[in-house]
DNA sequence: CGCCAATGTGCAATCGTTTGCATATTCAGT
DNA sequence: ACTGAATATGCAAACGATTGCACATTGGCG
């Protein structure tokens, strides 16, 4: 029941030219080879008539759709929403639109929507959501469409990825605890099967190493999801194995919530007798009590960059060199979760 | 650079029949109208050759893009993924696909974001971030695009609109209030251009008259956003005037805890020497302390019923009524961060 | 055996653009 | 003034689907 829209067609009958001739007047790009005067006149018709460009029909004829497709496991994760605003910022200018969609890191979800972003023929596709290996996004890229991961990567491939430096976060967050007298130190490590939870438990053991700090394995426990409910699980396995620990290093912040929330409950008080730390400084976590010591990872920043890569991807020349590896700087936050070990011990 | 995807010419080819055949094979409405074997041949082929509508051509021909337009003020507002994700779960099992939009509740970003929703042609548009009069969405709406508002309502319109039941939510907040014995009870107002500022503070005054609660209309200040910046300059404003309250009954969460803090900057505890509530239980209120006795708004089934109407909407005969209003229930969460009021007043 | 209705398929136009090519016009140079 | 290039515009074919209509085939029935 839309009102109809004006097209080249009803433009073109208002100034007697031909529809091509309209098409190239208000391209900026063709319009060179118009006379002034008729573009011109075809503007002023153009602005009379209110004339807006069918993207519509303009895709199907360039197979261009301004429109990129942004994969993530669940909006409702907050340190996804800060990503999206940052990829807005540099494509929407630009006359990109998202389309995203969400995953629950759920494997043939992640097919399915991908299937879905190529059938309604996405120009890009951001994917924060890869698992380490993921034969479908890899095959999509072999296909030639533009990809660029996001805090994760694809292994085996040379699809262009944007992640924070882990290594450094958990480095210095390692640093920071041996610091304060920390020596039997437990990992809360995140799925394994995402880049993230690989990457960081990794980074952990090799900054261990480095520092000569001997770690138990019965001290390293793996969540299965990244949220508070496998940080609970994972810190009661951790208190029911009976091994000593004076700090908890989590692999994120969600799974440093559960952790606390379980030292509670057992008697165990955060920072005096355990300390616990996060990983992401994701929003709202400065409601939580006691402040959680945390790595702070540049989530708008993240955004943008890998909008801009994925632009660059676009509109690539063959010569145009993108960047495989984009590593965005790290901070350390230390609030108060973390504290010098317990002169008493239990 | 994409491998180039097969096409319904390419079915036709391989099958031998008419292009137009093969369209109406694939069309299960249509199908009817083939020879069986043929519509099985045609499948057949359509497998093989992993063909996969272009959608791009189907919305060019029908003018039914399969995507609506979600717009909200920031996505970053943790009280939105939960909607969007309830709006996600009946369009997109239907082939929907959902374009959203951040206005950052600036008019000219609103305005603009709309023209471009309305230039990718989508077939409706969820609008959760109307300003009470709001000329742009009642135009569009008039022009015959399919429209659903959300949380707030466009007034002097017949635009359907899905809210909660804002009166219920305060007053009952009120008699919990009342019942601790508050009296001298301050309200921190949300913006008055926005329809929840609006209808909550409407809320609170005939409560207030209902319960024969004197207001001090000293009492009453208005915020200028929904954020916790402005929580907290309401407060201190509060706290200059001189007047005295023992309860501060916030229009929504976060204006709450800025209130939280700024009382706590002044050497007030709450809940023991002063009492706030908020509204809306938003996503992640659970890490603050002390926690928030708030109402609870149903933001998933929000989204779930929104997206509800407004297919009813775009595929709406004529005869088909469609209701103006939907008021969600809410429910009252008794938390810690209200209590008796204090014997001794300060 | 012939006629008509029912049924299945093909034809071609259409949606609104873009774009390679053909054509018409202008203009400069001799 | 004539040729040839340069320039501006028009023509028409795409892009990939849907759909009203025409046509051909079949079968039933008198």
């Amino acid at each position: 029941m839309q009102k109809k829209r004006t097209t080249l067609k009803d433009i073109a009958r208002a100034t007697g030219v031909h529809v091509s001739t309209v098409s190239r007047a208000l391209d900026p790009t063709e319009r060179k080879s118009i006379t002034p005067e008729v573009v011109a006149k075809i503007q002023a018709a153009a602005e009379r008539l209110d004339y807006r460009p069918n993207r519509i029909a303009f895709g199907l004829r360039t197979n261009r759709t301004m429109t990129v497709g942004v994969v993530i496991p669940d909006i409702t994760n907050p340190i996804f929403p800060p990503i999206l605003r940052g990829i807005e910022s540099v494509l929407e200018p630009l006359g990109y639109a998202s389309i995203i969609v969400n995953t629950d890191s759920e494997r043939e979800r992640e097919i399915r929507l991908l299937e879905v972003l190529r059938d309604r023929g996405v120009d890009g596709v951001i994917h924060a959501a890869v698992l380490r290996s993921d034969p479908s996004i890899a095959k999509a890229a072999q296909d030639g469409l533009s990809v660029v991961t996001l805090n994760r990567r694809v292994e085996n491939s040379n699809i262009p990825y944007v992640i924070n430096d882990e290594d450094l976060g958990i480095c210095e967050m390692l640093r920071h605890l041996t610091k304060l007298g920390h020596r039997r130190i437990a990992h809360l490590a995140g799925p394994q099967d995402l880049s993230t939870g690989q990457l960081r438990l990794a980074a952990f053991r090799s900054a261990a190493e480095r520092m000569s700090i001997e770690i138990d394995p019965q001290l390293i426990v793996t969540a299965m999801r990244f949220d508070e409910d496998e940080g609970a699980r994972c810190t009661r396995e951790l208190l029911a194995s009976g091994h000593d620990f004076t700090a908890v290093l989590c692999a994120n912040d969600r799974l440093a919530l559960g952790c606390i929330d379980v030292l509670r409950e057992n008697g165990l008080d955060c920072p005096s007798d355990i300390s616990v730390s996060g990983f992401n400084d994701m929003p709202f976590l400065q409601l939580a009590r006691p402040r959680l010591t945390t790595v702070r990872i540049q989530q708008y920043d993240a955004g943008i960059t890998a909008a801009s890569i994925l632009l660059r991807l676009m509109n690539a020349g063959a010569d145009d060199d993108i960047p495989l590896e984009t590593v965005l700087p790290v901070e350390l936050l230390e609030r108060e979760s973390t504290g010098p070990v317990a002169a008493q011990r239990r």
